[in-house]
RNA sequence: UGGCCGAUGGUGUAAUGGUAGCACAGGGGCCUUUGACGCCCUUAGUCAUGGUUCGAAUCCAUGUUGGCCAACCA
């Protein structure tokens, strides 16, 4: 028998799993199924992540399911773009991994019943959308006048919130509260048709006006707005609330666990009351809160990042310094990391903030496994090899993974002139420093020690080049290759190298909680967080793909440039940009901050 | 004179009345043709006070403290 079985990382736990392997032990639901269910009023961020990772996750370990819903009840924040941005995101994010869980629908199918991949059988599929039942809606809508649970309230906005009172205090009845079943029935109805504009009637619920939880106080079922909704265009003038909406979607497609977070959790009396007041046949879903991820250096609202996007602080959704799907993508972040991180934070009702250096460990864990290892030079120095001819031509092996021997390995070429990064020589270098330095002696990764013979400055005292001895025998497999020096660094031929636009990222803030204590998040932007430099790189870069991950040798890890495509398509070439996914750690930089 | 929900090392979490553990971060070391990776060691915690119990992070009470709630947003 095989004791090393290949480890699966160990499913996670929390509350929320607890409570849906309870209910399917208990019997109360023979399938999980949960949903995601964003709005489409902006693009996916690293807090949906945690959401999605939760969600399908539930559904790929219990083998239930999850539907992607569009949350699309308000027609004046919605859009298509955002509809799609949104399917790929997630596509991306659950690809390979709980894809086969997605529930979605057939076009025109408007029931609430999911189909699974497997199950489609060859036809195209959608997500969900709420839109699809508003006619549902509405009929359940007037069950509830029927039975005395709703009515028709002509209380303008300010005169709502005067009723409503205030938390502490008890609000009052609206005077139109206790107007007829049938009175109400042919008001909802006329509200229907578009006899009334915006803001002159809503349908209420009829709970307690008196109630300490607000949200209890007659909160509002229907809306009146002629806006044109961005799939039912000018069908409806009468859209229904979240509160309404949701309960009543979760219970058409099956819902079994509505996670949501913590805001929602005052909601949760009135998710119950709607599904209640309606004795429907099926056992009901349940609403579940946990904490929303909130993250160092960066902000997670819609608002916020549309705001950045609007006033063009950042290139677009999708710029490789925000912190949404799209973008963190461009930058090079892989889905298995945001899964990790995911299972890293867990899942709580405890509102903290969770330190970047998390995320930043998880994208390093699974870059390290899969990247590339390529020498490029980003801020170069001339090194001339005095003893080697020109013309001369040294082909050296390179491993591609030392983690991963399956990479296999490639050539690099060594000649008279390469170029070196400057940080790895300095003319009068603090102790301990491993580098080049005038008379001292360093190793060319792949390659051989050389020794630094004499440097050559330029009339403004300005080092330009560094007139060097090549020691071949020092080179894999050569007479003195067990020769051991400090350092090594990284280097690239400078007739063989290639020019490319390297574009390093930092944190796109300089404060850790960008919003705190009521500051404008925008005063503490990073001025430094983006920066664009022509990098000398090897060969070989040349033919990078769009699904390679590189770690630049004692660099970091790059990856190519490919901005979001809307059509959803990729593009067949790319220009050679590589954006800094992240830099290595680097113990040296840190211990010279110290100082 | 409101309601709901929280509180475990610096941070995020686990322990479901029975040894306070893990990860990240920090510190020290080993290894190294990446000052990376890996490996070893290490610092550091149950909000407070009472109570129940043989035994409490866990149950109860009180207090402290933080978050959320007064859109015809989600």
């Amino acid at each position: 028998m095989s004791e090393s079985e290949p480890t699966t990382p160990p499913a996670p736990a929390d509350f929320i799993r607890d409570i849906v392997a309870e209910d399917l032990q208990s019997g109360k639901h023979p399938l999980s199924v949960t949903r995601f269910p964003p709005e489409p009023n902006g693009y996916l961020h690293i807090g949906h992540a945690k959401s999605i990772c939760l969600n399908f996750g539930i559904a790929r370990e219990t083998h239930g399911r999850c539907n992607l819903r569009m949350d699309d009840t308000n027609p004046t924040k919605e859009e298509v773009e955002y509809v799609e941005s949104i399917q790929a995101d997630v596509d991306w994010l659950i690809g390979g991994w709980a894809d086969d869980r997605l529930g979605r629908k057939v076009p025109g199918d408007v029931s609430g019943s999911a189909v699974l991949p497997s199950e489609a059988s060859g036809r195209t599929l959608e997500p969900f959308f709420a839109s699809d039942y508003f006619e549902q809606m509405l009929a359940l809508a007037v069950e509830l006048i029927r039975r005395g649970k709703a009515y028709v309230c002509d209380l303008n906005p300010e005169e709502m919130s005067e009723y409503r009172g205030v938390p502490e205090r008890p609000g009052k009845p609206s005077p139109w509260r206790e107007r007829s079943v049938e009175e109400n029935l042919d008001l909802f109805e006329r509200m229907r048709k578009g006899e009334f504009p915006d803001g002159t009637r809503t349908l209420r619920s009829r709970i307690d006006m008196a109630s300490p939880n607000i949200h209890l106080r007659d909160p509002a079922l229907y809306r009146i707005r002629h806006a044109t909704h961005h799939r039912t265009g000018d069908r409806w003038c009468l859209y229904p609330m979240y509160d309404y909406a949701h309960p009543i979607s979760d219970y058409l497609e099956g819902i079994t666990h509505s996670i949501c977070t913590l805001e929602f959790e005052i909601h949760r009396p009135f998710y119950d009351w709607v599904l209640q007041s309606l004795n429907l046949p099926r056992t009901l879903p349940r609403q579940i809160e946990f904490a929303r991820l909130s993250l160092g250096y960066t902000v997670m609202s819609k608002r916020k990042l549309l705001l950045l996007v609007e006033e063009g602080l950042v290139s677009g959704w999708d710029d490789p310094r925000m912190p949404t799907l799209s973008g963190l993508r461009r930058r090079g972040v892989r889905p298995e990391a945001l899964r990790a991180f995911a299972a890293a934070i867990g899942v709580t009702k405890y509102n903290g903030l969770t330190e970047v250096s998390v995320f930043e460990s998880c994208i390093r864990d699974d870059l390290n496994l899969v990247a590339l290892r390529r020498l490029a030079v980003l801020r170069p120095i001339k090194v001339v090899l005095t003893n080697i001819a020109e013309g001369e031509t040294h082909w050296f092996d390179a491993v591609n993974n030392p983690s991963n021997p399956e990479l296999g390995t490639r050539k690099i070429a060594f000649t008279r002139e390469l170029w070196i990064d400057s940080d790895d020589f300095m003319e009068v270098p603090p102790p301990k420093y491993f580098r080049l330095r005038p008379g001292g002696e360093v190793r060319l990764k792949y390659a051989c020690i050389i020794r630094c013979d004499e440097v050559v400055k330029d009339a403004a005292g300005e080092v330009v080049e560094l007139r060097c001895t090549a020691d071949l025998e020092t080179r894999s497999g050569g007479a003195n290759a067990a020769k051991k020096v400090k350092g090594t660094i990284h280097w690239v031929s400078a007739a063989h190298a290639i020019r490319a636009e390297v574009r390093l990222y930092d944190r796109l803030f300089t404060e850790e909680a960008p919003e705190a204590d009521g500051r404008d998040f925008k005063s503490v932007l990073n001025p430094e967080s983006a920066h664009t430099i022509t990098a000398l790189l090897e060969p070989t870069l040349a033919e990078a793909r769009q699904t390679d991950r590189f770690q630049f040798e004692r660099v970091g890890y790059f990856t190519l440039d490919v901005p979001y495509s809307p059509t959803g398509v990729a593009p067949t070439s790319v220009p050679l940009i590589f954006n800094r996914t992240l830099g290595l750690k680097d113990s040296w930089a840190k211990e010279m901050a110290k100082k």
